[in-house]
This record gives C-alpha cells, structure tokens and sequence, in this order.
DNA sequence: ATAAAAATCACCCAAAAGTATGACCCTTGC
DNA sequence: GCAAGGGTCATACTTTTGGGTGATTTTTAT
C-alpha cells in the first residue's frame, strides 16, 4: 500500500493540486457572477489558466530529461559539465565509474550491453552462464540506479564511463 | 503562397482548432447557462480539456527547444557545446537516417529508446498503445537491419543520426 | 482518383530480460 | 582466522521485448 502510495506520488500530487485548484474556481465562481455579467472573460482566463496549467504540468513530467536539467541548474554547474565535456574526448571518466563502484566484471558486461549484445551472447563471450551474467547485470542496475539496460547505456554514454 | 501554407500547416492547424473550440465553448455557454445545474460540469470539462490541451501543445513544442536552451545562458563558455550540437545536426544526420529510410514516428521511437524508455512508456509519451509502438520498433529493426533495441541504439549512435 | 506509404491497433506466441533468493569458491585486508 | 567483496552458478518467477499476422484509417504522391 504504502509502496504504491510512493509509486504514484507524483501523479496523486498533481491530481490534488487540480482539485484545490477547482475548489477555489468553484468558490469564485458564484462571486464573479454577481459581480459582473463578463462570463466570456472568465471562461477565456479558465481556459488560459488551464492551458498554462498543461504545459506546466508535461514539463514537470518531461523534467527528468537532460535537456531541461541543464536549464534548471545554476551557472556553476555549467562549468562543470562543459569542461567535463571537453576533457572527456580523450580520456575515459574514470572517477563517474569509481563513483558508482562498478566492479571490472560488471563493467566488462555494461561494455558488451552498450555494443547490443543479448545476455546469452555476453555470456558466451565472457565463457560464463547466463545467470552469471544476470547477476552482473541485475547488480550493475542497482549501483548505476537504473531500471533496464538500455537506461544503463544511455546512462554510461551520457558519463563517458565506457 | 500555397507552400508557405504548407510550411506552418502544423501551427496554423493549432491555431485554427483553438479557435474553433472557443467558438464552440461560446456557443455552449448560453444553453447550459439555461440549464443551470450543470455549470459546474461545465467548468470541469473547460478546465480538463484545457488542461490536455497544455500538454499537448507543450508535448508538440519539446524537440526543437535543446538548443535554444542551450543558448540562453552564458554565451562564450557553452560555444563547445553549441558547436558539437550544431555538429551533430547537420552532418551524417539526415542522409544516413534517409538511406535507411526510417519515418518520422519511427526515428521518435528510436529516440526515445536510446533514452532509456521502455515500450510502454514510449507509448505514454506518444499517446499511442502498447502494440503501436511495438509494430514501429519492429518496423525499425527490419529497416535497420538489427535484432534488438541496444544493437539499434548502438548503431543510431555510431551513425549519428539521433 | 487511386495507389503507396505511414500510422494506428489487436491478438497470440516465444524469447529475452529482469527480480529475488540462496549457495559456493577465492582473494584480500585486518 | 575471518569478514568482506568479487565472481560464479542455480532455481523459480514476472515482466518486457520481439515476431508474425491481419486490419483500419490517414497521409502522401502520382
């Protein structure tokens, strides 16, 4: 229960927002018809309101993209990221994988994920089983915070630890 | 005159249904005023389709920002970065994807997948089901002659063209 | 106008990927 | 000696991915 609680965090947030946001529309509603008889004007500001709301709201949810990252950090960071970039053309960040603590097996299976072979394939390349390579993999996810190997691969393109 | 009608179709098109749903909505207001029990509905349904509308438009707006993102702050210490995106854009890019004869939705799907997004939330992103985006995945497999989503993210790496 | 291509979706099935857990061996550092 | 970590493998299970097929609708090009 709870664990879904956390899972849907962020979509129950924005949900509930919605509603307190009707609640004061509601509340308004009856003022500004007494007020005065400009209902066009009011349902143009709902509308505008509304639409402002949309796109604020899929921005949040695109956020976790790297593009937008980059606008919402300050400019120190900056800095970072563009000498890290520069100076990652010749060398291979060795600090980003000691960072994440990857062993040299699991380094080894990322590498062959990032070239697009399959498990078994990795497996055979390796002289190990398929489990074994599961293990590595299942355990490269967990230190590198991923879900699946393709989050993996962009994750370590993005880093330049391979 | 018919082409420069061709070239903003997409936003003209936006512009066109936003006026015709306020038009509609105008329309609307006076007969569910009569029917007065159901403005609250009313708003709701404003509010909700407004809301969807945000995302959408917002959705439609999210490519072509990188690089104007990228652009907005501190002009000399980010031309690295600016210059290897404009690298990046304008070089291997479009002829490779033609020669292999990728559609857009499918260089879409290929993007998000080099992203990291499995099939599912692909499809979230796209407002498409599950199935259609698995008919596009295969679609580009065959096109680019590979077996699976990393040998195809490796290759649109290695062929620069996303 | 009409044919071709693109985009959409569905259903079924099989293979691959991923999760969880437990076990064993080997090296290394204390 | 022994704890810790790396590497190996297994079983059982769930989820995701991919292949094959067919169908409808929309867009594009001839």
């Amino acid at each position: 229960m709870i664990t879904i609680l956390h899972k849907y965090k962020q979509p129950l947030l924005y949900g509930l927002s919605l509603a307190a946001l009707l609640f004061v529309l509601h509340i308004l509603e009856y003022r500004l018809l007494i007020i005065n008889h400009s209902f066009e004007v009011y349902i143009t500001c709902i509308a505008v309101v509304f639409t402002a709301l949309g796109i604020w709201l899929s921005l949040q949810l695109v956020k976790p993209k790297v593009e937008i990252q980059v606008q919402t950090v300050e400019v120190e960071k900056y800095v970072y990221i563009i000498e890290k970039a520069a100076a990652n053309d010749e060398q291979v960040n060795e600090t980003e994988r000691a960072k994440m603590g990857l062993s040299n097996r699991e380094t080894e299976v990322l590498q062959l994920m990032a070239d697009g072979l399959s498990n078994q394939e990795i497996a055979n390349q390796l002289f190990v089983s398929l489990n074994t390579v599961k293990t590595h993999s299942a355990k490269l996810f967990e230190k590198m915070d991923v879900k699946r190997r393709t989050q993996a691969i962009e994750k370590a393109n993005r880093l330049k630890i391979i």
